[in-house]
DNA sequence: ATAGGATATATCCTATAGGATATTGGATCG
DNA sequence: CGATCCAATATCCTATAGGATATATCCTAT
Protein backbone atom coordinates (compact mmCIF):
# COMPACT_ATOMS: atom_id res chain seq x y z
CA UNK A 1 0.00 0.00 0.00
CA UNK A 2 1.32 3.83 -0.43
CA UNK A 3 3.38 2.03 -3.05
CA UNK A 4 1.46 3.46 -6.04
CA UNK A 5 1.27 1.87 -9.35
CA UNK A 6 3.12 3.28 -12.00
CA UNK A 7 2.17 1.83 -15.85
CA UNK A 8 4.68 1.40 -18.30
CA UNK A 9 3.56 4.10 -20.27
CA UNK A 10 2.63 2.37 -23.47
CA UNK A 11 5.27 2.41 -26.48
CA UNK A 12 4.56 4.27 -29.61
CA UNK A 13 6.16 3.39 -32.63
CA UNK A 14 9.03 6.24 -32.22
CA UNK A 15 9.84 4.93 -28.97
CA UNK A 16 10.64 1.22 -30.55
CA UNK A 17 12.47 2.84 -33.40
CA UNK A 18 14.55 4.72 -31.07
CA UNK A 19 15.50 1.77 -28.77
CA UNK A 20 16.44 -0.13 -31.89
CA UNK A 21 18.61 2.49 -33.58
CA UNK A 22 20.47 3.20 -30.29
CA UNK A 23 20.47 -0.51 -29.40
CA UNK A 24 22.48 -1.18 -33.43
CA UNK A 25 24.55 2.02 -32.85
CA UNK A 26 25.85 0.92 -28.96
CA UNK A 27 26.56 -2.38 -30.58
CA UNK A 28 28.29 -1.42 -33.59
CA UNK A 29 25.57 -3.30 -35.75
CA UNK A 30 25.78 0.26 -37.34
CA UNK A 31 29.16 1.40 -37.27
CA UNK A 32 30.52 5.10 -37.08
CA UNK A 33 29.73 7.35 -40.36
CA UNK A 34 27.43 4.71 -41.41
CA UNK A 35 24.32 6.71 -43.56
CA UNK A 36 21.29 6.42 -42.13
CA UNK A 37 18.60 6.62 -44.94
CA UNK A 38 15.17 7.64 -43.85
CA UNK A 39 12.85 5.79 -45.89
CA UNK A 40 15.28 2.52 -46.52
CA UNK A 41 15.12 2.49 -42.23
CA UNK A 42 11.20 2.94 -42.69
CA UNK A 43 11.10 -0.06 -45.07
CA UNK A 44 13.62 -2.54 -42.84
CA UNK A 45 11.33 -1.81 -39.66
CA UNK A 46 8.32 -2.02 -42.00
CA UNK A 47 6.94 1.52 -40.59
CA UNK A 48 6.67 4.30 -42.04
CA UNK A 49 9.05 7.08 -41.97
CA UNK A 50 7.17 9.79 -39.16
CA UNK A 51 8.38 7.38 -36.37
CA UNK A 52 11.91 6.79 -37.80
CA UNK A 53 11.92 11.13 -38.15
CA UNK A 54 11.06 11.24 -34.22
CA UNK A 55 13.42 8.76 -33.30
CA UNK A 56 16.68 10.24 -35.11
CA UNK A 57 15.78 13.33 -33.56
CA UNK A 58 16.08 12.71 -30.73
CA UNK A 59 18.93 10.42 -31.07
CA UNK A 60 20.71 13.90 -32.55
CA UNK A 61 20.49 15.85 -29.83
CA UNK A 62 21.55 12.86 -27.37
CA UNK A 63 24.96 13.04 -29.85
CA UNK A 64 24.61 9.36 -31.44
CA UNK A 65 24.00 10.01 -34.78
CA UNK A 66 24.70 13.55 -37.01
CA UNK A 67 22.39 15.57 -39.55
CA UNK A 68 22.92 17.65 -41.94
CA UNK A 69 19.85 19.45 -43.51
CA UNK A 70 19.12 18.27 -46.64
CA UNK A 71 21.62 15.55 -46.53
CA UNK A 72 20.78 12.77 -44.33
CA UNK A 73 21.95 11.43 -41.24
CA UNK A 74 24.97 9.47 -40.29
CA UNK A 75 26.17 7.63 -36.85
CA UNK A 76 28.15 9.76 -34.78
CA UNK A 77 32.50 8.48 -35.10
CA UNK A 78 33.86 6.84 -31.85
CA UNK A 79 35.65 8.75 -28.98
CA UNK A 80 39.30 9.99 -29.91
CA UNK A 81 41.79 9.28 -27.52
CA UNK A 82 41.92 13.22 -25.74
CA UNK A 83 37.86 12.51 -25.53
CA UNK A 84 38.31 9.24 -23.36
CA UNK A 85 40.36 11.20 -21.02
CA UNK A 86 37.74 13.87 -21.18
CA UNK A 87 35.34 11.42 -20.05
CA UNK A 88 37.02 10.20 -17.11
CA UNK A 89 38.29 13.51 -15.77
CA UNK A 90 34.30 14.56 -15.57
CA UNK A 91 33.26 11.11 -14.38
CA UNK A 92 35.52 11.87 -11.56
CA UNK A 93 34.56 15.09 -11.07
CA UNK A 94 30.43 13.81 -11.00
CA UNK A 95 30.31 10.47 -9.82
CA UNK A 96 32.30 10.38 -6.48
CA UNK A 97 30.35 13.62 -5.56
CA UNK A 98 27.21 11.83 -6.15
CA UNK A 99 28.31 8.44 -4.31
CA UNK A 100 28.92 10.62 -1.50
CA UNK A 101 25.62 12.67 -1.22
CA UNK A 102 23.82 8.63 -1.75
CA UNK A 103 25.85 8.02 1.87
CA UNK A 104 24.40 10.89 3.33
CA UNK A 105 21.07 10.22 1.80
CA UNK A 106 21.60 7.31 2.95
CA UNK A 107 21.27 8.36 7.09
CA UNK A 108 18.18 10.39 6.38
CA UNK A 109 15.41 7.80 7.13
CA UNK A 110 11.81 8.08 7.02
CA UNK A 111 12.00 10.44 4.03
CA UNK A 112 10.13 8.96 1.16
CA UNK A 113 12.18 9.74 -1.32
CA UNK A 114 10.17 7.57 -4.43
CA UNK A 115 13.39 5.41 -4.94
CA UNK A 116 12.93 2.10 -2.51
CA UNK A 117 15.49 1.08 -0.13
CA UNK A 118 19.31 2.04 -0.43
CA UNK A 119 19.92 -1.98 -0.49
CA UNK A 120 18.88 -2.39 -3.53
CA UNK A 121 22.25 -0.87 -4.50
CA UNK A 122 23.73 -3.84 -3.34
CA UNK A 123 22.28 -6.12 -5.77
CA UNK A 124 22.74 -3.83 -8.49
CA UNK A 125 26.86 -3.72 -7.70
CA UNK A 126 26.81 -7.84 -9.06
CA UNK A 127 27.64 -8.23 -12.64
CA UNK A 128 26.25 -11.49 -14.61
CA UNK A 129 27.93 -14.16 -15.31
CA UNK A 130 29.11 -14.50 -18.55
CA UNK A 131 27.39 -16.41 -20.95
CA UNK A 132 28.87 -18.47 -24.00
CA UNK A 133 27.84 -15.25 -26.22
CA UNK A 134 30.99 -13.60 -26.06
CA UNK A 135 29.18 -11.12 -27.71
CA UNK A 136 25.66 -10.83 -25.67
CA UNK A 137 27.95 -11.28 -22.17
CA UNK A 138 30.13 -7.77 -23.02
CA UNK A 139 26.48 -5.99 -23.75
CA UNK A 140 25.08 -7.59 -20.31
CA UNK A 141 28.09 -6.65 -18.47
CA UNK A 142 28.18 -2.68 -19.90
CA UNK A 143 24.26 -2.85 -18.95
CA UNK A 144 24.50 -3.64 -15.66
CA UNK A 145 27.88 -1.63 -15.24
CA UNK A 146 25.74 1.60 -16.08
CA UNK A 147 22.96 0.56 -14.32
CA UNK A 148 25.08 0.61 -10.97
CA UNK A 149 26.40 4.25 -11.58
CA UNK A 150 22.97 5.24 -12.42
CA UNK A 151 21.62 4.05 -9.46
CA UNK A 152 24.30 5.73 -7.34
CA UNK A 153 23.70 9.31 -9.09
CA UNK A 154 19.60 8.67 -8.72
CA UNK A 155 19.89 8.07 -5.11
CA UNK A 156 22.16 10.56 -4.37
CA UNK A 157 18.80 12.80 -4.76
CA UNK A 158 19.93 15.37 -6.76
CA UNK A 159 18.17 15.64 -10.26
CA UNK A 160 20.23 18.30 -11.92
CA UNK A 161 23.64 16.28 -11.13
CA UNK A 162 21.84 13.09 -11.71
CA UNK A 163 20.89 14.35 -15.44
CA UNK A 164 24.46 15.35 -16.16
CA UNK A 165 26.20 12.15 -15.31
CA UNK A 166 23.23 10.74 -17.20
CA UNK A 167 24.14 12.84 -20.33
CA UNK A 168 27.97 11.70 -20.44
CA UNK A 169 26.53 8.42 -22.01
CA UNK A 170 29.65 7.01 -20.78
CA UNK A 171 28.94 3.36 -21.23
CA UNK A 172 27.70 3.99 -24.17
CA UNK A 173 30.62 5.43 -25.93
CA UNK A 174 32.41 3.07 -24.20
CA UNK A 175 30.85 -0.44 -24.96
CA UNK A 176 30.49 1.56 -28.89
CA UNK A 177 34.71 1.47 -28.66
CA UNK A 178 36.69 -0.07 -26.69
CA UNK A 179 36.38 -4.14 -25.31
CA UNK A 180 36.15 -4.50 -21.71
CA UNK A 181 39.11 -6.79 -20.42
CA UNK A 182 37.78 -10.48 -17.84
CA UNK A 183 38.12 -8.13 -15.28
CA UNK A 184 34.76 -8.57 -14.04
CA UNK A 185 35.90 -10.16 -10.60
CA UNK A 186 37.40 -6.19 -10.33
CA UNK A 187 34.58 -4.37 -10.85
CA UNK A 188 32.21 -6.15 -8.65
CA UNK A 189 34.48 -6.01 -6.03
CA UNK A 190 34.77 -2.35 -6.48
CA UNK A 191 31.18 -1.88 -6.81
CA UNK A 192 30.35 -3.82 -3.62
CA UNK A 193 33.16 -1.61 -1.53
CA UNK A 194 30.85 1.47 -3.17
CA UNK A 195 27.95 0.10 -2.25
CA UNK A 196 29.02 -0.67 1.22
CA UNK A 197 29.85 2.49 2.34
CA UNK A 198 26.85 3.92 0.91
CA UNK A 199 24.66 2.22 2.89
CA UNK A 200 27.20 2.34 6.21
CA UNK A 201 25.91 6.25 5.70
CA UNK A 202 29.82 6.88 5.02
CA UNK A 203 30.14 10.02 2.72
CA UNK A 204 33.85 10.43 2.21
CA UNK A 205 34.36 6.61 1.76
CA UNK A 206 31.97 6.40 -1.17
CA UNK A 207 33.62 9.10 -2.30
CA UNK A 208 36.99 7.64 -1.99
CA UNK A 209 35.76 4.28 -3.39
CA UNK A 210 33.66 5.55 -6.55
CA UNK A 211 37.06 7.68 -7.40
CA UNK A 212 39.06 4.34 -6.59
CA UNK A 213 36.86 2.09 -8.89
CA UNK A 214 36.49 5.21 -11.72
CA UNK A 215 40.60 5.12 -12.03
CA UNK A 216 40.94 1.32 -12.46
CA UNK A 217 38.18 1.65 -14.60
CA UNK A 218 39.71 4.06 -16.79
CA UNK A 219 43.43 1.98 -16.69
CA UNK A 220 41.07 -0.69 -18.10
CA UNK A 221 39.58 0.68 -20.63
CA UNK A 222 42.65 2.92 -21.38
CA UNK A 223 44.35 -0.09 -22.30
CA UNK A 224 41.58 -1.98 -24.51
CA UNK A 225 41.63 1.39 -26.25
CA UNK A 226 45.47 1.79 -27.51
CA UNK A 227 44.80 -1.98 -28.71
CA UNK A 228 41.60 -0.50 -30.61
CA UNK A 229 43.59 2.31 -31.49
CA UNK A 230 46.42 0.28 -32.77
CA UNK A 231 44.68 -2.14 -34.57
CA UNK A 232 42.31 0.85 -36.70
CA UNK A 233 44.81 3.50 -37.27
CA UNK A 234 47.06 2.18 -39.56
CA UNK A 235 44.88 3.56 -42.61
CA UNK A 236 44.55 6.64 -41.05
CA UNK A 237 41.14 7.30 -42.29
CA UNK A 238 38.55 5.65 -39.81
CA UNK A 239 37.36 3.42 -42.80
CA UNK A 240 34.66 5.18 -44.19
CA UNK A 241 31.96 2.55 -43.27
CA UNK A 242 29.23 2.95 -46.08
CA UNK A 243 25.74 2.62 -46.28
CA UNK A 244 23.67 0.66 -43.92
CA UNK A 245 19.84 -0.60 -45.64
CA UNK B 1 43.22 31.17 -47.93
CA UNK B 2 42.94 28.09 -46.16
CA UNK B 3 40.08 29.30 -44.35
CA UNK B 4 37.30 26.99 -45.64
CA UNK B 5 34.10 28.23 -46.39
CA UNK B 6 31.12 27.08 -44.56
CA UNK B 7 27.64 27.02 -45.13
CA UNK B 8 25.38 28.55 -43.50
CA UNK B 9 23.34 24.53 -43.21
CA UNK B 10 19.88 26.20 -44.55
CA UNK B 11 17.53 25.61 -42.15
CA UNK B 12 14.18 23.26 -42.72
CA UNK B 13 10.95 24.27 -40.92
CA UNK B 14 11.57 21.42 -37.91
CA UNK B 15 14.64 24.23 -37.25
CA UNK B 16 12.34 26.91 -36.76
CA UNK B 17 9.63 25.75 -35.40
CA UNK B 18 12.54 24.09 -32.46
CA UNK B 19 13.60 28.05 -32.25
CA UNK B 20 10.30 29.28 -31.95
CA UNK B 21 9.46 27.40 -28.90
CA UNK B 22 12.92 27.62 -27.44
CA UNK B 23 12.32 30.90 -27.27
CA UNK B 24 9.09 31.43 -26.15
CA UNK B 25 9.32 28.96 -23.36
CA UNK B 26 12.52 30.86 -22.26
CA UNK B 27 10.71 33.90 -22.05
CA UNK B 28 7.53 31.90 -20.20
CA UNK B 29 5.42 33.59 -22.95
CA UNK B 30 5.12 29.40 -22.51
CA UNK B 31 4.43 28.75 -19.17
CA UNK B 32 6.13 25.88 -17.14
CA UNK B 33 3.15 23.18 -17.05
CA UNK B 34 1.65 24.36 -20.14
CA UNK B 35 0.06 22.14 -22.80
CA UNK B 36 1.44 22.09 -25.97
CA UNK B 37 -0.89 20.82 -28.81
CA UNK B 38 0.75 19.88 -31.43
CA UNK B 39 -1.79 20.51 -34.42
CA UNK B 40 -2.14 23.47 -32.40
CA UNK B 41 0.81 24.80 -32.97
CA UNK B 42 0.97 23.35 -36.39
CA UNK B 43 -1.86 25.74 -37.03
CA UNK B 44 -0.81 28.69 -35.02
CA UNK B 45 2.56 28.61 -36.94
CA UNK B 46 0.85 27.73 -40.10
CA UNK B 47 3.35 24.96 -40.81
CA UNK B 48 1.98 21.15 -40.63
CA UNK B 49 2.51 18.71 -37.85
CA UNK B 50 5.67 17.16 -38.60
CA UNK B 51 8.24 19.76 -38.26
CA UNK B 52 5.86 20.48 -34.87
CA UNK B 53 6.93 16.80 -33.62
CA UNK B 54 10.36 16.71 -34.61
CA UNK B 55 11.18 19.68 -32.50
CA UNK B 56 9.07 18.64 -29.53
CA UNK B 57 10.96 15.69 -29.82
CA UNK B 58 13.94 17.61 -29.76
CA UNK B 59 13.18 19.86 -26.86
CA UNK B 60 11.83 16.64 -24.68
CA UNK B 61 15.44 14.86 -24.68
CA UNK B 62 16.64 18.37 -23.71
CA UNK B 63 14.65 18.63 -20.90
CA UNK B 64 12.25 21.88 -21.60
CA UNK B 65 9.20 19.87 -22.16
CA UNK B 66 7.69 16.42 -21.01
CA UNK B 67 6.42 14.17 -22.84
CA UNK B 68 3.35 11.19 -22.30
CA UNK B 69 3.02 8.80 -24.77
CA UNK B 70 -0.38 8.87 -26.40
CA UNK B 71 -1.11 12.37 -24.03
CA UNK B 72 1.17 15.33 -25.42
CA UNK B 73 3.07 17.18 -24.62
CA UNK B 74 3.89 19.75 -21.51
CA UNK B 75 6.25 22.60 -20.86
CA UNK B 76 8.52 21.52 -18.07
CA UNK B 77 8.25 22.84 -14.59
CA UNK B 78 10.55 25.51 -13.27
CA UNK B 79 13.78 24.65 -11.06
CA UNK B 80 13.30 24.27 -7.79
CA UNK B 81 15.37 25.27 -4.73
CA UNK B 82 17.52 22.34 -4.52
CA UNK B 83 17.74 21.77 -8.07
CA UNK B 84 18.97 25.57 -8.40
CA UNK B 85 21.82 24.53 -5.60
CA UNK B 86 22.53 21.66 -7.65
CA UNK B 87 22.80 23.24 -10.37
CA UNK B 88 25.40 25.94 -9.62
CA UNK B 89 27.64 23.09 -7.13
CA UNK B 90 27.34 21.82 -10.70
CA UNK B 91 28.86 25.01 -12.83
CA UNK B 92 31.57 25.11 -9.59
CA UNK B 93 32.56 22.16 -10.57
CA UNK B 94 33.07 22.48 -14.34
CA UNK B 95 33.37 25.71 -15.20
CA UNK B 96 36.40 26.95 -13.34
CA UNK B 97 38.05 23.37 -14.92
CA UNK B 98 37.29 24.73 -18.02
CA UNK B 99 38.50 28.11 -17.47
CA UNK B 100 41.97 26.51 -16.23
CA UNK B 101 42.15 24.55 -19.39
CA UNK B 102 41.24 27.34 -21.70
CA UNK B 103 43.65 29.47 -20.21
CA UNK B 104 46.57 26.59 -20.78
CA UNK B 105 45.60 26.11 -23.98
CA UNK B 106 45.85 29.98 -24.55
CA UNK B 107 49.59 29.36 -24.31
CA UNK B 108 49.44 26.70 -27.19
CA UNK B 109 50.15 28.84 -30.02
CA UNK B 110 50.76 27.85 -33.05
CA UNK B 111 48.13 25.13 -32.79
CA UNK B 112 45.46 25.81 -35.21
CA UNK B 113 42.27 24.47 -33.17
CA UNK B 114 39.86 26.33 -35.22
CA UNK B 115 38.46 28.89 -33.46
CA UNK B 116 39.78 32.36 -33.69
CA UNK B 117 41.94 34.35 -31.30
CA UNK B 118 41.33 34.30 -27.32
CA UNK B 119 41.35 38.06 -27.62
CA UNK B 120 37.40 37.72 -28.47
CA UNK B 121 36.74 36.53 -25.01
CA UNK B 122 37.76 39.78 -23.83
CA UNK B 123 35.25 41.57 -26.52
CA UNK B 124 32.48 38.51 -25.36
CA UNK B 125 33.14 39.35 -21.63
CA UNK B 126 31.30 42.61 -22.31
CA UNK B 127 27.52 43.13 -21.55
CA UNK B 128 25.00 44.73 -23.42
CA UNK B 129 23.76 48.47 -22.41
CA UNK B 130 20.04 48.03 -21.27
CA UNK B 131 17.47 49.77 -23.28
CA UNK B 132 13.85 51.17 -22.64
CA UNK B 133 12.58 47.49 -23.09
CA UNK B 134 13.11 45.78 -19.53
CA UNK B 135 11.94 42.33 -20.94
CA UNK B 136 13.87 42.91 -24.14
CA UNK B 137 17.30 43.79 -21.88
CA UNK B 138 16.66 41.16 -19.69
CA UNK B 139 17.07 38.47 -22.33
CA UNK B 140 20.01 40.10 -23.98
CA UNK B 141 21.85 39.92 -20.96
CA UNK B 142 21.12 36.52 -20.64
CA UNK B 143 22.09 35.45 -23.81
CA UNK B 144 25.14 37.61 -23.30
CA UNK B 145 26.45 36.13 -20.36
CA UNK B 146 25.54 32.61 -21.73
CA UNK B 147 27.84 33.38 -24.80
CA UNK B 148 30.56 33.89 -22.57
CA UNK B 149 30.55 31.17 -20.31
CA UNK B 150 29.73 29.14 -23.98
CA UNK B 151 33.00 30.53 -25.14
CA UNK B 152 35.63 29.83 -22.45
CA UNK B 153 34.12 26.24 -22.62
CA UNK B 154 34.83 26.26 -26.38
CA UNK B 155 38.35 27.21 -25.73
CA UNK B 156 39.23 24.86 -23.67
CA UNK B 157 39.15 22.74 -26.18
CA UNK B 158 37.74 19.92 -23.94
CA UNK B 159 34.58 18.67 -26.11
CA UNK B 160 33.35 16.42 -24.05
CA UNK B 161 33.50 19.09 -21.30
CA UNK B 162 32.30 21.67 -23.33
CA UNK B 163 29.25 19.61 -24.10
CA UNK B 164 28.47 18.56 -20.61
CA UNK B 165 28.54 22.57 -19.73
CA UNK B 166 26.33 22.73 -22.64
CA UNK B 167 23.73 20.08 -21.48
CA UNK B 168 23.15 22.16 -18.06
CA UNK B 169 21.49 24.14 -19.96
CA UNK B 170 21.62 26.94 -17.27
CA UNK B 171 21.55 30.58 -18.96
CA UNK B 172 18.30 28.74 -19.81
CA UNK B 173 16.59 27.83 -16.47
CA UNK B 174 17.78 31.09 -14.83
CA UNK B 175 16.08 33.15 -17.14
CA UNK B 176 12.95 30.96 -17.14
CA UNK B 177 12.75 31.69 -13.24
CA UNK B 178 14.35 34.31 -12.14
CA UNK B 179 15.01 38.01 -12.79
CA UNK B 180 18.53 38.91 -12.65
CA UNK B 181 18.83 42.39 -10.52
CA UNK B 182 20.81 45.46 -11.82
CA UNK B 183 24.45 43.90 -11.34
CA UNK B 184 25.52 44.49 -14.73
CA UNK B 185 28.44 45.99 -14.19
CA UNK B 186 29.31 43.43 -11.78
CA UNK B 187 28.42 40.76 -14.05
CA UNK B 188 30.68 42.55 -16.51
CA UNK B 189 33.79 42.89 -14.09
CA UNK B 190 34.03 39.32 -13.30
CA UNK B 191 33.56 38.39 -16.63
CA UNK B 192 36.49 40.70 -17.35
CA UNK B 193 38.78 38.96 -15.09
CA UNK B 194 38.23 35.37 -16.54
CA UNK B 195 38.94 36.31 -19.69
CA UNK B 196 42.15 38.65 -18.51
CA UNK B 197 43.50 35.83 -16.76
CA UNK B 198 42.80 33.26 -19.93
CA UNK B 199 44.69 35.35 -22.27
CA UNK B 200 47.39 35.94 -20.12
CA UNK B 201 47.66 32.08 -19.66
CA UNK B 202 47.46 32.12 -16.20
CA UNK B 203 45.22 28.45 -15.19
CA UNK B 204 45.27 29.34 -11.75
CA UNK B 205 43.57 32.81 -11.83
CA UNK B 206 41.34 31.58 -14.55
CA UNK B 207 40.27 29.00 -12.41
CA UNK B 208 39.63 30.91 -8.89
CA UNK B 209 38.40 33.73 -11.06
CA UNK B 210 35.63 32.00 -12.53
CA UNK B 211 34.74 30.42 -9.06
CA UNK B 212 34.35 33.97 -7.80
CA UNK B 213 32.32 34.87 -10.48
CA UNK B 214 29.53 31.76 -10.30
CA UNK B 215 29.81 32.37 -6.43
CA UNK B 216 28.56 35.86 -7.22
CA UNK B 217 26.56 34.86 -9.57
CA UNK B 218 24.63 32.58 -7.24
CA UNK B 219 24.06 35.16 -4.98
CA UNK B 220 22.89 37.07 -7.11
CA UNK B 221 20.00 34.79 -8.57
CA UNK B 222 19.44 32.99 -4.88
CA UNK B 223 18.45 36.18 -3.69
CA UNK B 224 15.68 37.06 -6.92
CA UNK B 225 14.82 33.66 -6.56
CA UNK B 226 13.93 34.20 -3.14
CA UNK B 227 11.51 36.99 -4.17
CA UNK B 228 10.16 35.04 -6.79
CA UNK B 229 9.47 31.83 -4.70
CA UNK B 230 7.95 33.97 -1.84
CA UNK B 231 5.64 35.31 -4.59
CA UNK B 232 4.77 32.33 -6.18
CA UNK B 233 4.29 30.08 -3.38
CA UNK B 234 1.39 31.23 -1.37
CA UNK B 235 -1.15 28.81 -3.22
CA UNK B 236 1.05 26.24 -3.10
CA UNK B 237 0.56 24.52 -6.11
CA UNK B 238 2.78 26.48 -8.85
CA UNK B 239 -0.42 27.95 -10.13
CA UNK B 240 -1.57 25.32 -12.94
CA UNK B 241 -0.77 27.18 -16.30
CA UNK B 242 -3.47 26.52 -18.90
CA UNK B 243 -3.18 25.20 -22.36
CA UNK B 244 -1.92 27.88 -25.35
CA UNK B 245 -3.06 28.30 -28.40
C1' DA C 1 43.77 12.09 -68.42
C1' DT C 2 41.68 15.49 -65.64
C1' DA C 3 38.52 19.16 -64.71
C1' DG C 4 34.14 21.15 -65.28
C1' DG C 5 29.27 21.04 -66.17
C1' DA C 6 24.60 19.16 -67.19
C1' DT C 7 21.32 15.58 -66.53
C1' DA C 8 19.14 11.80 -63.84
C1' DT C 9 18.29 9.59 -59.74
C1' DA C 10 17.74 8.99 -54.90
C1' DT C 11 16.42 10.94 -50.76
C1' DC C 12 14.96 14.35 -47.84
C1' DC C 13 11.26 17.53 -46.34
C1' DT C 14 6.54 18.70 -45.91
C1' DA C 15 1.53 18.25 -46.16
C1' DT C 16 -2.68 15.80 -45.58
C1' DA C 17 -5.90 12.14 -44.15
C1' DG C 18 -7.56 8.38 -41.42
C1' DG C 19 -7.44 5.03 -37.51
C1' DA C 20 -6.59 4.66 -32.52
C1' DT C 21 -6.48 6.39 -27.96
C1' DA C 22 -6.99 9.45 -23.95
C1' DT C 23 -9.73 12.93 -21.95
C1' DT C 24 -13.93 15.46 -20.88
C1' DG C 25 -18.66 15.92 -19.69
C1' DG C 26 -22.96 14.15 -18.37
C1' DA C 27 -26.10 10.75 -16.58
C1' DT C 28 -27.22 7.14 -13.40
C1' DC C 29 -26.92 4.78 -9.07
C1' DG C 30 -25.84 4.32 -4.17
C1' DC D 1 -24.33 14.74 -2.31
C1' DG D 2 -20.64 11.84 -4.06
C1' DA D 3 -18.87 8.17 -6.93
C1' DT D 4 -18.97 5.25 -11.00
C1' DC D 5 -19.84 4.30 -15.64
C1' DC D 6 -20.59 5.52 -20.42
C1' DA D 7 -20.63 8.26 -24.60
C1' DA D 8 -18.81 12.19 -27.45
C1' DT D 9 -15.06 14.87 -28.58
C1' DA D 10 -10.39 16.30 -29.18
C1' DT D 11 -5.91 14.96 -30.04
C1' DC D 12 -2.33 11.94 -30.78
C1' DC D 13 -0.08 8.50 -33.80
C1' DT D 14 0.80 6.60 -38.21
C1' DA D 15 0.73 6.09 -43.22
C1' DT D 16 1.10 7.83 -47.79
C1' DA D 17 2.04 11.07 -51.59
C1' DG D 18 4.17 14.90 -53.89
C1' DG D 19 7.46 18.87 -54.31
C1' DA D 20 12.28 20.28 -53.44
C1' DT D 21 17.03 19.50 -52.92
C1' DA D 22 21.51 17.11 -52.78
C1' DT D 23 24.25 13.60 -54.75
C1' DA D 24 25.90 10.61 -58.40
C1' DT D 25 26.67 9.58 -63.22
C1' DC D 26 27.93 10.66 -67.63
C1' DC D 27 29.58 13.63 -71.12
C1' DT D 28 32.39 17.18 -73.11
C1' DA D 29 36.33 20.17 -73.53
C1' DT D 30 41.04 21.49 -72.54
Amino acid sequence: MGEMQVWPERQTLADEAYTELKSRIIQSILEPGAKLSIDGLAKHMAISQTPIREALARLEVEGLVERRPLSGYTVTPLLTGPEFEDLFELRLLMEPLAASRAAEQAGRTGHDHGLGDFGVLRGLAETPDFGADAKLSRLAFTEADERFHAAVARFSLSPVLAKAIRRLDAHLHLHRAYIEPEAIGETEAEHLAVAAAIIAVKPLAAEEAMRRHLEHSRVRHRAAFAAAAAAGTPAAKPKRAKAAR
